[in-house]
DNA sequence: CTGTTAGCGTTGACATTTCAACACTAGGAA
DNA sequence: TTCCTAGTGTTGAAATGTCAACGCTAACAG
């Protein structure tokens, strides 16, 4: 049997704040602090060009599971950056600028690579199967 | 063979971070929020709770991963709010006052519910002993 | 037409986090 | 002694996040 005592629900959840918190510094301070970009800014631009450049801003919030003031003031000011830009269309439509498609492509090939290193390099492929089934469920 | 298809990494890590958010939101929302704490109020006092009650500034850092400067700004407003203070010795050390204390107690029983419902009962007891052992790795 | 309700987004004030720059201390080397 | 160097903590300004209040639009009932 494993000699694993079953660790009390408070304390998974603070190692899982605490995991998420140090990968995200590393991550960070590798690409988005390298390339000018801000992390906030960063999450949106790969969302945006996942989804193939453009999404009804309902649809960003969801995706990220931010409260719609949230993405209104980080939008905002990605607009004043020129990374973005919004239309009213029933709901309200955000699309990647020239500017911001440029500054993913730039970071994207280092945030694969930190991912890898900070992140599942240090995972078995079981462990990465059981993980994604897990955050699926949240 | 199981048929889900290995995630990208920075799909996983995506994955991850949205898992976090939404499970901090429902959290935060069943506890800090009704007993008049911020969230970080909330992660300092059950650390320093779990420590018996004092503890280096470092080492509260490093427990938490978060970096000098947010703990000594975090500290600041709650020494003004009466909840810790600091001395020093060495480096800083951090003590729980009678008000923190209570401040823990008060919240404690309501914390492992909240996290119970919104995570831990989400999870078989294989993934749990798979969560935790990735997330010491981390 | 007049409400009413719900979804979606914005705004401004305030709280928290980050960033750059600055002390302070201890320890070792010149 | 003086001069590094590393570790630790603080400060103030700028960036980001949260909260409460508001406005707009569509759908629907009266």
């Amino acid at each position: 049997m494993s000699d694993a005592a079953a660790p009390e629900p408070v304390d998974l959840w603070s190692a899982f704040k605490r995991a998420h918190e140090i990968v995200r510094a590393r991550v960070i301070a590798d690409t988005a602090e390298a390339a000018g970009l801000s992390e906030p800014d960063l999450t949106i631009l790969v969302n945006l060009n996942k989804a193939g450049g453009a999404l009804r801003q309902s649809e960003l919030a969801a995706s990220l599971g931010w409260d719609r003031t949230r993405i209104s003031h980080q939008l905002t000011r990605m607009g004043k950056r020129g990374l973005v830009t919004r239309e009213r269309a029933g709901g309200v439509t955000v699309t990647l600028t020239g500017t911001g498609r440029q500054a993913v492509s730039a970071v994207r090939p280092g945030l694969d690579a930190a991912v890898r290193r900070h992140f599942t390099d240090k995972l078995s492929a079981q462990e990465i199967e059981t993980l994604s089934s897990v955050l699926r469920r949240l």
